[in-house]
DNA sequence: CAAGATGCAAGAACACTGTTCACACTTCAC
DNA sequence: GTGAAGTGTGAACAGTGTTCTTGCATCTTG
């Protein structure tokens, strides 16, 4: 590897680290082109040579957090027994948490509002935040393999038909077979989490409007209902 | 009435409508004071007698903002007679989405990533801010009164026991009754909605990943079952 | 009614921000 | 070795939030 290659993937490097320290400091508006650039001991204008815009520097985060927590919620989700389905939706959903807690401001910069007139690239956005979304996908053909899954009822399976019909599609490219009433159930699930995420990282109900460990627990409980039915406990 | 009083009344209300313009046109990051001073057609220093901040200018945003979705919602919720109760909660779940859309902007204001380092003053946002939760624990409490309350489980009401305790304390002082499983129950069902407007809004699952509204229509029936149990349909 | 106090807007200024450009200097490929 | 490409510098421009001082209209008080 030449000298020059070796230099830029270093500084590149260096970008992401320095970027994730000001990013850690003061969330997305502290992420400064020129503060950057002090952090690296160079001149502003010479981070255009690796980024041409500040946006394409919080793109660069995005990923890097998409993937971060794709990894996590992966990792904590195959210390389970595949078997014990229940069991893999409380680690996938206890770990969107945990993450949530421990990066709390990439988790604003994924999930927060979006910079108006921006919007990242798909192409290096769409693939690892979908990662969460395909493990859900693949617990619910599980699911309907094992012969647990329980629809909701008829005017959910309708709602289903149509509304889950794009996402139908997506999953069938990753060759999981399963059914609409499955498919928005396990995003019904997903979003039961991700609101009460939200919630607390941004405040909804007051900061101290809910015991927030105590309540997620029942949060997990309400969505493995959505998905596998209500259980003799 | 005095002259000066007069004036100043007047220049609120045009503060208040060319910053909800500009909040319209660009978003939060559109509403700068220079381009609210032009707008105005005076000098942006002027507007310092009006707003010690910029993030005051946001406040008021944010708090118009949650006093029209509160509006909205309650309008809607009005229209249903008292007794269908779950007609109530579908009527409550549509207003929500249905101002959201209407309405991107403000909503990105109110859901969105939190300015960091400010937080809005609570004496001005809590009030009409948690007018809709006021609704959902009426709601929750006539459920109770009707005898049609469900709780999930056994786990779910020890979850709801310890999870929901601040927010019982809160919805006391309202005057309404209501035990802790459903109270939570109302959360959940008020985060699953969350969640899925701010995934449409966000584009959270990409901008086409669904048919929103029909999807939407499973998520309204799904935190009906969280509130009411199953219903024979 | 006169006079002092208060509120309002203007204009200049300061410290920031993202971004562009012309210029040196180093490294690479031929 | 020589031309080409990549890399960092420094100055500059337009924009931002915010703070002053200064002049003027309005209100309140004697």
């Amino acid at each position: 590897m030449g000298k020059r290659a070796e230099h830029r993937e270093t500084t590149e490097r260096a970008i992401l680290d320095a970027s994730l320290r000001l990013l850690a400091a003061g969330g997305a508006t502290g992420l400064t082109v020129r503060g950057l650039a002090r952090e690296l001991g160079m001149v502003p204008s010479g981070l255009y040579r690796y980024a041409t815009n500040r946006d394409e520097l919080l793109t660069l985060l995005i990923a890097h957090a998409h993937g971060d927590l794709a990894d996590h919620v992966r990792a904590a989700h195959d210390l389970v027994d595949a078997a014990d389905l229940r069991g893999r939706w409380r680690a996938i959903a206890h770990a969107i948490r945990d993450w949530s807690l421990a990066h709390p401001h990439e988790f604003a910069l994924i999930f927060g509002t979006p910079v108006p007139g921006y919007h990242a690239p798909p192409e290096r956005t769409e693939e690892p935040g979908t990662r969460v979304l395909v493990l859900l996908a693949r617990l619910g053909a599980d699911t309907e393999a094992a012969g647990m899954q329980r629809a909701l009822g008829g005017r959910f399976d309708a709602a289903a038909a149509s509304g889950a019909a794009p996402a139908l599609a997506f999953i069938a490219q990753t060759g999981l077979v399963l059914t609409a009433p499955t498919a928005l159930a396990g995003i019904c699930a997903w979003q039961l989490v991700m609101g009460s995420v939200l919630s607390e990282q941004f405040g909804y109900l007051g900061h101290e409007g809910l015991d927030f460990a105590s309540a997620f627990d029942g949060v997990v409980l309400a969505g493995e209902q959505l998905i596998f039915g209500a259980q003799a406990s």
